[in-house]
DNA sequence: CTTCGAAGTGTGGTCAGACCACATGTGCCA
DNA sequence: TGGCACATGTGGTCTGACCACACTTCGAAG
């Protein structure tokens, strides 16, 4: 007796989850932020084990597309759209990223984006800007605050550039960078030098002069990339040495 | 009687299987294209459940870190780096990214690419691209082939760049884009003069023309944006009509 | 001797149900 | 009124069984 298969699809139980939670995704069905159905619930409704439920939801939360809250639920991601957070570390990993070619790429990228911004920004991401811009002149004496507000700004910069993919780029670069930069702005004495700096971005991109403000943006990161001490080191002599010891941490 | 948990970290078990390949990895002890123990063994040796170590790989070949072939076994991916297959495209069906940003990102990203490809190119690099073009000229009539070549060499100019992780994110971005290749290519009645294009592109990395090799590269991906009518739509009228039915996906 | 199909073996995939751990709400007690 | 203990809901883990796929082996047909 042959077995009965319907016209079930034989696909991964994985891939059935995944595609299930897209197309309700797509349909506006699910939003971001929303809460998906208990598992015990969910799994019975679409009639695959528990487990097999669990294997898409961690799929997806994997790929930073939702959120699991152990004790509470599961939820589809919001705010900043972002590749899986520890993707990059994991991939650095294996494949031996340093870390002077992520700030390298954060370069070229972020120039883009702020020339983009000054094209297409709107009043609201100039705004924005200022706010922020006004916020780090007043934290002068708090490096952490000091450091919210300047991650703010250039995430501004990504929105206001409208494309969300080269943002959401630097989202998971920027994140990955993170746990650096609270070491280095503590004992960075330029903080007033980087708060004129970021005013001068705004402005070029305010007054939509995207050549300018590549240029602000590209100079500011590469200071802040010496700085730090993630200058792509030279062919010869040994140059900055924090990528040797420490088995080299992707995210160091 | 209280549980007795010694010194055992309450993280999840997941991580706590991430966190050991991936020290794995880091060791050397485990390369690209390395098979991982079979699931009940390797359960058995981390003193955890299979089911715990099944969610854990599947963490990371959601992010392209491992691949698993069933009946087979488990793998390092190898191959060039590149976030997961799937993450572009879910994170974009989740955030409405539209195909014309990821043509702006492959351009932005790409011409960059080309530029410091120019600058650190090194010979094998040359010959390899030299390699690509002489094949794109021989399969002229097969636009399957040609599309291959088309792809190898652009991959091979990633490489160069000597920036993996630009690598990755341009090897993320052209596989999600793919599929819209494919029907395009069938059309494309320029094959000769996009075969020109990157003879020319070729030549400008060959002689380390950063800006010459920026500004071909850009050009050409304009011209394959246009002709796979990924413009980005003007303000006014409807101008292309690509994203607007098929409930946009993003790979579309 | 060669060819090829049928088992055998190893590995990932799915299932079921029980129980653990965390977060939050609810109501009793001080 | 303020807390604290408990009830409840939800994700996390475990167990052990069985299914499905890929590859190997070996015997029977030619």
């Amino acid at each position: 007796m042959p077995r009965v298969k319907e016209v079930e699809r034989h696909t991964h139980r994985t891939m059935q989850v995944v595609n299930h939670i897209r197309s309700l995704i797509e349909s506006g069905t699910l939003q971001p932020g929303d809460k998906i159905p208990p598992e015990r619930e969910f799994a019975r409704s679409l009639k695959i084990s528990r487990a097999s439920l669990r294997t898409g939801i961690g799929y997806m939360a994997a790929m930073g597309v939702m959120k699991i809250r152990h004790g509470v639920g599961s939820f589809v991601a919001d705010g900043p759209p972002q590749f899986g957070t520890a993707s990059l570390s994991l991939i650095g990993a294996l494949h031996g990223f340093q870390s002077w070619q992520m700030f390298e790429a954060r370069i070229i990228l972020e120039s883009h984006l702020a020339a983009l911004a000054a094209e297409r920004g709107k009043q609201e991401h100039f705004s924005a800007l200022a706010d922020e811009v006004a916020d780090m002149f007043a934290s002068m004496n708090s490096p952490a605050d000091y450091l919210i507000h300047d991650l703010l700004f250039h995430r501004i910069v990504s929105q206001a550039s409208g494309n969300p993919i080269l943002a959401a780029i630097i989202e998971t670069i920027t994140s990955a960078l993170y746990d650096a930069r609270l070491k280095t702005v503590e004992r960075s004495t330029d903080m007033r030098e980087s708060a004129e700096m970021h005013r001068e971005i705004y402005r070029a991109i305010r007054t939509r002069n995207g050549k300018e403000a590549h240029n602000l943006m590209e100079q500011h990161l590469r200071m802040a990339q010496i700085a730090q001490g993630m200058e792509r080191p030279t062919g010869r002599k040994t140059s900055s040495a924090l990528h040797k010891k420490k088995h080299a941490r992707t995210a160091a």
